[in-house]
This record gives structure tokens, C-alpha cells and sequence, in this order.
DNA sequence: CGTAAATTTGAATGGATTCAAACGTGGTGG
DNA sequence: CCACCACGTTTGAATCCATTCAAATTTACG
């Protein structure tokens, strides 16, 4: 019920810093230098193990979190209080812009594998917006352009089609695009959720996947063809105006 | 192929633009009183009849602007190149915020039903943005925050459970709290788009609905019962995490 | 008034859901 | 250390829902 703790194995600011959101938040509002070294040592790295919050819808927004390492599920309650999946966010993406306006979390955010993030307190999130130029406001824009393509993206790929086509886009969205292997460590419930089907159907797919080679090796890391997933992903039906 | 030509009745700043999102976004960047005076006269009310564009997707965004009157859908093209409904937007919401950071239209505004809107082009938005306080960001972010929320509300309500469901859960978005009458003027395809299901299942379900008195009233005005309709939208299925 | 566009409806097919039961797997405590 | 339990996953079989293709009908608009 209560608030996950999230601390734990604080580190400097290193040079995988080079292209973290926070810093990109933090540079842009150009600040004198004084400044600038006031605020970023008050954002530090946290870990948060796997299934673990890191903030629930409701709760004031109080930080903004800059992914550095793992993948968080998005949660929102549908009109019956079930909790829906409506994204998946990884490596470089901020959550909790809410923080900015001093607003609400709009969903829960979800360690779907061990997370790695950066967390800037909404006091100086607001210290910046007061003395920021013109910089901060073009980056935080650029954040919100991301969720919202993210969400529509979702919308689009994940919302038509049949569920084997969706689920083919999805995987390939979870492949980073190095052929690094994907995170489909995702619950067979939540692969449902995201795709709008049952959890059965979900687990049906994945084993013809499996079966036919567009994935393979162990669950807990599986390979994937990205090559043919792409083709599976295609020949779409309805229409629209 | 070309743009819409959206000018035509221009009329001064009435009454109307007290709660005009336009009207907001300029006096919440705190301008002294000259400053302001030589911006909102440059912001003039238009109309659009229905099928036209506001604008396309891929357009660099040269203006925002401010629904007054009417529905707009956004389209944007899928994996295969064909445009998917992925949101409605109605009176008081604000488009093409893009155009604060120079941005290009993530997805094409078409107008569903005759539009009315207010027109703020980019330079005077960008203009605002350099000189105007930590109110104009608060704003900003207001509106950002409401289209994530639609479009992810769009993915909680009608991306689950039954094409019935769906349905009557789109129904009562686009019916107004106040009971008038809801816009249901859209093509059954733009239905299906919305909901995810073919053209044809959109037409059975509107006829299965106005059968059993959810919906009557002539095609053009239809009339619908919120309260069962509110009813028919509950009762969904699959789980999730 | 006549043509094009949009809607409605039918019938057969294929896909997804549901309920149910079996299976694997990780963790805890005896 | 092993038994056991909780949890997640897999698979089956029947049912229901939605799609597809096709044709008829209505509506919009020049």
C-alpha cells in the first residue's frame, strides 16, 4: 500500500551522464555555473528492483525520473479498477513530467526488470522553470512530444490488426534496435494487456512464435528475428476515412 | 493534396474567449498590458468546414490552435501507410503544440463537424516563450498533460474489453455532460478506426444499440440514454498484473 | 435527378475468449 | 534438504464474437 522505498546504491553523476534526459533537462535551462553545480548533485542515481513502484498513480508528483538502465510499465486504472498497462518506457526516457506543474501521477510506473534512474526533486524542477530561459521550456517540450507519440504509437500499432500482427510490433518495439536481445520478460498478462487480448491468447501467440523461429532461446532471455517479425508485423486490415 | 485554406468569417475576440485556451496560454505568460495588447489581436477566430484539414501530418507547425466549436479527429498513418483515427478532440482543447518548438504535426487535424477555432501562429507563441514567466510553462504543460491523458484514456477505454463496450464507452466521451445531444456524426469507418474493429461490426453495433434504444433520434441528431450506455460500458474482461 | 459515397444487412469463415485442468518454477519453512 | 505452496504459464475444447466478401439500400451532393 505505502510508498516503495527507492534508495539504494546512490553513485556520482559519471559519464554515462552524457546523454541522460536529467542533464539534458538541467543544461538546457541555462544556468550561470554557480547554479548549475547546485542542482545536479542533488540528482543522483537509485536502483529499484523488478516489480517494484516507483510512484503510484495518485500520489503527488514529487520528482522527475530519468531512466537510465531497464524497462518500466506504465499502469492505469480502466473504469472498473482494473489496472491497464498503457506503455512500456525505456533507457532515456523521463517519467513523472507531472512534477513540473506540481500535479498528480496519472498512472503507476512499474520495474518490469531491475531498474537504473536519476531523480530530480520537484522543488528543483521549479527552481529551474522560475530563472530557465527559453532552452527548458523546448526540452521538457520535446519530453512531452515522446510520451504522447509513445502513447499514440500504441494506439496505432497495438490497437488494429490482429493480435499477431500487434504482438509483432510489440516485440519489436521491446528489441533495442542493436539486435541486442529483447526484454519479453514482460508477464503474459501484461503482453494481454498491452495487446487488448486475454493472457491465454498472449501465451498461445508466443508459443507458435516460438515454434515457427520468430523467437527463440530460454524465456528468461529470448532471442528474436527481427527480420521476420517485421514481415509478420505486416498485411493489416480495416480501413479507416 | 495542398493545404487547406482555413481563413474565412474572421470576427474580433468576443465574450466567448473568457475560457478560450488561447486566451489562457497568452495572458498566463504575464505580459504587461502593452505587450499583450499587441498579441491577441493577431489571434483571430476562424471557421473550417467539415472534411477539411487544420493541417497534415509531416507539416512544419506554424500556428496553434484553439477548438471553439466543433470535433476535430487526428489521423495518423500506420506501419502501411494507411491513417488510423487515433484521437477526437472537442471544444476547448488546444492543437498543434508542436508549433512552440518549431516541431512538425505528429498526425493531420480534419474537421468532423463545422469547426470554429482560434489561431495563434508560431512567431507570436515563440515570441511569448521568451519573455513570459513560469505561468506560460504551467500552461504549456497543462495542455500537453490533457493530450496524454486523452490518448492514453483512449488506449485504457477502447482498447479492452468487447467491440460493444468499446463502443458505448466512445459514445459517452462524445456525448456532453450536459445531456445534449452527442456527435455521432462520424463515418462508420472512423468508428471502427476508433474502436478498432471493421467498418461493417461499427454499423451492426450502432444498429444493435439504436435497437435497443441506447441511441434513437434521426441519423444526423441522434439522442442517446448516457445512463445505459454507461451501463453497457462496464462488464469488461481480461486481467492484467 | 442522377451518380458517387456511405451505410446496412446476410452468410460463411476464422479468430479470440472462456472455463478448466495440468505443468513448471521459485521461494519459504519445517 | 526437501516438501509444499503460490504464482505464472501452457494447453485443450466448446462457444461466441468479429471479419470478410458480397450485394442491396440509403444518403449526400453537384
Amino acid at each position: 500500500m505505502g510508498l516503495d522505498l527507492c534508495q539504494s546504491a546512490q553513485m556520482a553523476h559519471d559519464l554515462r551522464c552524457a546523454g541522460c534526459p536529467v542533464q539534458r533537462i538541467v543544461r538546457s535551462a541555462a544556468l550561470p555555473a554557480s547554479s548549475f553545480d547546485q542542482v545536479l548533485p542533488r540528482s543522483q542515481t537509485f536502483t529499484l528492483s523488478a516489480k517494484r513502484a516507483l510512484y503510484r498513480e495518485g500520489d503527488p508528483a514529487e520528482a522527475l525520473y530519468a531512466l537510465r538502465r531497464g524497462w518500466a510499465k506504465l499502469l492505469r486504472k480502466d473504469e472498473n479498477g482494473k489496472p491497464r498497462v498503457v506503455g512500456l518506457l525505456g533507457a532515456g526516457s523521463a517519467l513523472g513530467l507531472e512534477a513540473v506543474t506540481r500535479g498528480v501521477h496519472r498512472h503507476t510506473a512499474v520495474a518490469v526488470e531491475p531498474l537504473e534512474f536519476c531523480r530530480v526533486p520537484g522543488a528543483v524542477l521549479r527552481q529551474l522553470r522560475s530563472v530557465a530561459g527559453p532552452g527548458f521550456v523546448d526540452e521538457l517540450a520535446r519530453h512531452w512530444q515522446a510520451h504522447l507519440d509513445e502513447a499514440e504509437s500504441m494506439v496505432v500499432s497495438l490497437g488494429n490488426g490482429t493480435a499477431e500482427q500487434r504482438l509483432a510490433r510489440l516485440l519489436l518495439k521491446l528489441a533495442p534496435a542493436d539486435g541486442e536481445n529483447p526484454c519479453v520478460s514482460l508477464l503474459r498478462s501484461d503482453l494481454g494487456s498491452l495487446l487488448g487480448v486475454s493472457m491465454e491468447t498472449a501465451s498461445r501467440l508466443m508459443a507458435r512464435f516460438r515454434r515457427s523461429g520468430l523467437i527463440d532461446g530460454t524465456r528468461r532471455r529470448p532471442q528474436c528475428d527481427a527480420e521476420r517479425l517485421r514481415r509478420a508485423a505486416c498485411g493489416s486490415a480495416n480501413e479507416s476515412s
